[in-house]
DNA sequence: GTCTATAAGAAGATAGAC
DNA sequence: GTCTATCTTCTTATAGAC
C-alpha cells in the first residue's frame, strides 16, 4: 500500500473514532508511521485527506448501490430472482444486510464517521439520510412490492412493511457499532424477527 | 436564568451540534453574552461544564424512568390502566414517546450530544445504549407482556414484538434529528406502522 | 462576577536540508 | 519523500484591576 492510501486509510480509522476535529495531523502521521510536515507533500491540507475520504467512500457506495439494483428497470426479471422465496431466503437477505454493513470495514467505518459528523456537517448528515434510511427502506420497498404482486407475501403497504423489516436492522446495528460484543446477540434478535415477518407476511406454504 | 445555568444550557446546545471538542470556551461564553475568563468564576474548566451537564441530563432520565416504571413491582395495577387497550391507544403510546423524545429540547440535544461523543467516550455511548435501544425495548417488552396476558393482545414473544414496535420509533427519531422537516412525513409513517402493528397483534374486536 | 492582559501550550502548516 | 526547525494562530486557563 502506498503512503498516500495508508493515510487515507488511518484517518478514516481516527475520523471515524474521535471526529475530525479530534484527530491531529501528528497523529494520523505518527499512526502512519512519519512525521507530520511529510503529510503535505501527499496532501495540501487535511481538509484535503478528509474530502478525500468522503470521495473515495461515496464512489464506492455508488458501485455498491448500482450492483444491488440490479435489473432495477426489469421488474419482470427481478421476479425470477426471487420465485423461490421462502423464510430461509428472507433471513439470508436481513442477515446478509446486517452483516455486510457490519463487518466490511471500510463501510463500517464510514458509518461511524458519518454517525460523528452528522449534525456539524449537513452534507454528511444528509449523506447518512440516504445511505442508511432512504436507500435501503425504497430498495426493500421495492422487492416486497414485486414478491407480493408475485403472490409469494402479502400485504398491502410495500414502505411499511420495508421500514419493518428494515428499522431492526439499523437499530441492532447501531447497537453494535457502539458494543462489538452484542453482535452475537444482535444476531439472534435479527434472526427471530425476521422469523416473526416472515409469519406475519408470508403466504402460508400449504 | 442564573449565569450558571445559561453556560450550561448554551453549552448542551453547542456540544449537541459541534461536539465537545469542536467547541470552544470563547464560543460559549460569547453565546452566555461574557468574555471567557469569566466562565471560570462558574466552573474550573471546559470539562467541568461537560460534566455538570452529563450528571443533570442523567438526573432528570433517571426521573423519568422513574415515573415512567409506575408500578412495575405491580403487574396487576399496569394491567387495569391497559384494561381498555385499543389501535388508538396504541397510537397514542408510540406517538406519544416519539413526540417526547422529539420535541423535550433538553431530551433532544442529550441525544444529539450522545449521539455525536459515542464512540469517543465509551461510558456516553453505553448511555446511549441504555436510553435508547436497552431500557425502551425492556420497558415496552413488559407492557406488551401484560397485554398478551391479560388477553389484549396476541403473540409469544414480548422482546421481539418490542423491537419490531420501537425500532422504528428510534429510525424516524434520528432521521428527524438530521432533518426535522421531515417530522410531518415521519409522523405519517409511524403511524401507519403502528396501525399495522396493531393489525397484525391486536385481537379481533368482534 | 465581569473585565483586560497575558501566559503556556497545542495544532496546522511552511521552509529548506538531505 | 522524509526530516528538523520554525512560524502563526488558536485555545485553555490564570492574574489582577474594577
Amino acid at each position: 500500500m502506498g503512503t498516500k492510501e495508508k493515510i487515507l486509510d488511518v484517518s478514516l480509522e481516527l475520523f471515524s473514532q474521535k471526529g475530525y476535529g479530534n484527530v491531529y495531523v501528528g497523529q494520523i502521521a505518527e499512526a502512519v508511521g512519519i512525521k507530520a510536515p511529510s503529510l503535505y507533500k501527499h496532501f495540501r491540507s487535511k481538509r484535503e485527506i478528509f474530502d478525500a475520504i468522503l470521495e473515495e467512500m461515496q464512489r464506492r457506495y455508488q458501485e455498491t448501490a448500482a450492483g444491488l439494483q440490479m435489473n432495477g428497470q426489469d421488474a419482470g426479471a427481478d421476479g425470477a430472482i426471487f420465485q423461490k422465496v421462502s423464510e430461509e431466503q428472507l433471513v439470508q437477505m436481513g442477515i446478509g444486510l446486517f452483516r455486510y454493513f457490519l463487518h466490511d470495514e471500510y463501510v463500517r467505518k464510514f458509518r461511524k464517521m458519518l454517525t460523528i459528523e452528522q449534525f456539524a456537517d449537513k452534507e454528511l448528515g444528509a449523506l447518512l439520510t440516504r445511505q442508511y434510511v432512504e436507500d435501503p427502506i425504497e430498495y426493500q420497498a421495492q422487492i416486497f412490492e414485486m414478491l407480493i404482486a408475485g403472490g409469494l407475501l402479502k400485504g398491502d403497504d410495500p414502505k411499511i412493511m420495508a421500514l419493518e423489516f428494515y428499522s431492526p436492522i439499523y437499530m441492532l446495528l447501531t447497537w453494535c457499532d457502539r458494543d462489538p460484543k452484542k453482535e452475537k446477540e444482535a444476531m439472534g434478535l435479527l434472526e427471530s424477527h425476521i422469523k416473526q415477518f416472515n409469519k406475519q407476511y408470508g403466504r402460508k406454504k400449504k
